[in-house]
DNA sequence: TCATATTCAGATTTTTCTATCCGAATTTAA
DNA sequence: TTAAATTCGGATAGAAAAATCTGAATATGA
């Protein structure tokens, strides 16, 4: 069971995040993403046409083609992407699955929870894709070198 | 896409708290359960007979038989019910799900989302069934009545 | 005793998510 | 011009989760 985010979600934030170290304009295959990050390489390029038809990144065929940010990493969120894939709808619907309630009258969780949806939300959009990067290079996230 | 968790999770803590409306001792079948909370009459059947299995509920045969809490609601959290159905592991993983980083020098959400899901660990258990059980009496809770 | 109402156990189906396969289109560079 | 390396699009396969089906076991009450 994955927390929060589907896999393919996970493996999409796994993906930009590699791109983000790349320098700008420099395109990168899946070959090499998927070597470095362990991850099925025809399901990360689905996943990345998929970021690329909605504008998060753009694409090139050929030798020397490959994947890169269309903005630079300091101006994406890792709401952004989670949006792109998984949708937002953690943020309206009820935690303990009722489809009808309203929270008119609230019970026990739900305001509880609500605060730590609006937290997660704000880690959310409040963390850009640069930052984190940085913090990527240590070794230890170079799953499989 | 269901939010932290499974459905058959969210069936369960919804069916375990109609349970705690309960006089205690009274069975309730899965028939007027389904019914009340519009979840699949069989599906529902399985997810009771393993929190039976569990220990969590009792059940009983034939006419006037069904389902009752073994414990007071007042003694069962929702954790209780998390844990026997989803287990506890987004207690410990990664919430961007790489697979073999320990933390030791934390990426920019690390501390943010471990602090997050400390919180959802508090709520979990701090929250009885009893009180949250209480809240569920008001109508809007009712669905397909 | 017998008809009925329930849980129980296991198999099966359906749906959704994850992953793979294949061939076409594109780009590069020799 | 041609071979090679890539993305692209659509179909397909596999796995997991959700939901259903079937018949047996058990308990109730007439
Ligand atoms: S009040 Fe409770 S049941 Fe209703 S939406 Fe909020 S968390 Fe869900
Ligand atoms: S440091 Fe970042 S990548 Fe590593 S376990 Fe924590 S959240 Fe996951």
């Amino acid at each position: 069971m994955s927390i929060l985010f589907s896999r393919q979600c996970e493996y999409a934030i796994q993906g930009v995040l590699y791109l983000a170290l790349k320098p700008e304009g420099e395109m990168t295959s899946i070959k090499e993403l998927t070597k470095r990050l362990d991850i099925p390489y025809h399901f990360l390029g689905k996943i990345l046409q998929r970021l690329a038809a909605k504008g998060l990144l753009m694409s090139l065929k050929g030798p020397t083609g490959g994947f890169a940010l269309t903005k630079r990493a300091k101006d994406i969120t890792l709401f952004d992407i989670v949006e792109a894939v998984d949708g937002s709808a953690f943020t309206k619907n009820c935690v303990l699955g009722f489809p009808e309630c309203s929270g008119k009258n609230p019970c026990a969780v739900h305001n509880t929870w609500g605060r730590m949806r609006d937290e997660i939300y704000e880690m959310l959009v409040s963390k850009n894709i640069s930052d984190m990067a940085k913090e990527m290079k240590k070794p230890e996230y170079r799953v499989a070198g």
